[in-house]
DNA sequence: AATGAATGAGATTTCATTCAT
DNA sequence: CATGAATGAAATCTCATTCAT
């Protein structure tokens, strides 16, 4: 909940957030290999300075990025909860292309930036033990016994499944992807039967 | 099997083992943003220039390294089916910090670089097939089924576990992976039970 | 007595006087070397525009320094002959650390800043007049005659003597300062030995 | 008596000898404010890029040139200990233009830069320890005494009215100069009065 | 009286790479 | 084999200053 202090200009800002897209968009399309300030400022059109008027250090950039990537994804969490098959929806997060590929970057700019690590570690903890709430909630004492899969363990298998596959496709590799995603799908069906019948029923 | 064309330098020189080595540890100490040909001489003791009479640009330094990595790995699995209990050393190699870690910034770097995308793509898409091919052998018709887990998505599943595990360790978070673990590893005795039977009985 | 034509702002306004300490802090902790008005707006708390609203560009800022702090040193001297013993407390002023480490990075600044050099050395000028009044007044014939030591030239040696200890003090060095203190302290007396026999009778 | 381990490029390297008369020259001529790299660059008709090859950073340079200066210093100090007048060559090394600006300009600069303080701290230490040796072999016993100046008090007093007057030229001061100088050499040939007959008679 | 926005200049440093020896 | 020299490009960041509000 803490807000930057070390935030210049107003938060709404055109200018601010044109800056947190430009660095969005450069992040997803070349990798964080391509990220710098300078590259931000040009693609954005505005001048290198500015980009630091607004964000002193890179760090500062990256960790509003990070804020703000993490927000989004709380929200879309809670969203998915929303609709009648929450599970799938859940899982559509996961491998939802660019959101993935982008939590990735910043997975492998954090081993250097320490700031920028910490907030994600938080924000990982942090939405494990939500899933794990959900999947209490929606998946009960099924996925327990002795056999059983806890729930933070669902979360981690999971968030692995999404993850692979869309590293894999930024390779240029596909296989055996529909064929896992089939795999899952079905699998969370069986896991929570009766929402999924509630929306089969609809459909 | 194609030779780097590029290549200075006798294949066995000592020093081009000692750059080689000096910049996997760069790669795994301090991930793949702080690697550059003057770290590597610095660490390596030796001066930049002589880096770059062995491997001219950058590329070609991360080519074979990742070449290397390859190799390495394409052994190990063929090692771990040697042993009494192939499935669970094929998952140990999957959950193994360090090759796991480094083949995760190799990922991160394929994106900016064509060379290292082609080759991780190729090496990729054959360790799949092969992983197929063995998963066929050990666990046989149990996976297939109207419900069941195709051998090449077992892979996807499988690596993708491993890979989040890696991943989190690496910043920091834990939770959920112990209970990951135990379930895949349960999972995969079930998969096949006679291997682990006969380690069970050994042990 | 000329006043600043671009100064802007009450002359009593409690900002301003903010920014004029601020300034005098940041020099005398970290030295000339440090100084600017965006590090002058962080350390007062306010916003580096209003440091150029009240001191248009860093000449001024520097040159109100100055002027303040010429001031304060032509007070201090008057001050000083109210004593009992105003050789012995014109000698303390000499040696007294912060004012005369600040005389000396304005000194360094000087070389760059024309307008504070020429302030600077008119006030040098006239602070040696002053002195060459009064040490006539204090200590009259005694330091003429075939060897003596004209007062401007006593002037020139207390302030040298001074600010050679506290440049060494700044570095870290003392040797020679308690013994060469001490010599000139006894020397003051022996040149004017009334003033301090009052104060000894006093003591 | 330790050489920089940070060097690069040949100690006798035209170029790198270029560099440091340069950056001497720009510190002289301009204050220290003036220095940058590519500054000295410009100056010298070289590459920045080039600069920091040799220097990889400014304090790598500064280091350098201090130490040289102190080398130089010793080294004038030795001979003139060679010379007919020995205390007053050196008091002529003291009110050296050129060479006690450039210590000035230092003295500044080692506020903020750790490296050169320590540095200049501890060639002011041993430049003491030998000008109190020097001290002693040319006037001996006549400094002691119940009112005597000790040979390390006499050393900081030369140093500070040579400094002092030194800096008023900078300022463009000279009132009060003259009579101090012609006052100290006076005195010092009543110090050591048997060198200074021989330098009167030849003279 | 105060401030947010903007900018051009410049500083320091790092980098991959080339080349001559 | 190896290296010293050199370089152009880029990165990050700081700065003084201006201007409109």
């Amino acid at each position: 909940m803490t807000r930057p202090q070390r935030r210049v200009g107003a938060e709404n800002s055109a200018t601010r957030t044109l800056i947190l897209k430009t660095t969005e968009e450069l992040i997803l399309e070349q990798g964080y290999g391509a990220l710098s300030t300078r590259r931000v400022a040009a693609r954005a059109g505005l001048k290198p300075s500015l980009v630091h008027y607004y964000f002193p250090t890179t760090d500062d950039l990256l960790l509003e990025v990070s804020r703000r990537g993490a927000e989004d994804s709380d929200r879309m969490i809670e969203e998915a909860l929303e609709s009648d098959d929450p599970l799938g929806a859940l899982w559509e997060l996961l491998i939802d292309t660019s959101r993935t590929a982008m939590a990735l970057e910043f997975m492998a700019m954090a081993n250097r930036r320490d700031a920028l690590r910490e907030h994600m570690a938080e924000h990982c903890r942090q939405m494990r033990e939500r899933q794990v709430e959900i999947f209490r909630t929606l998946i009960g004492d099924r996925l327990e016994g002795p056999d059983g899969l806890p729930p933070e363990a669902l979360s981690v298998v999971l968030a692995g499944i999404g993850r692979a596959i869309i590293m894999e496709e930024n390779l240029g590799v596909d296989c055996g992807h529909e064929a896992a995603k089939a795999y899952v799908e079905q699998w969370l069906q069986k896991l929570a039967p009766d929402q999924s019948k509630v929306k089969n029923a609809e459909a």
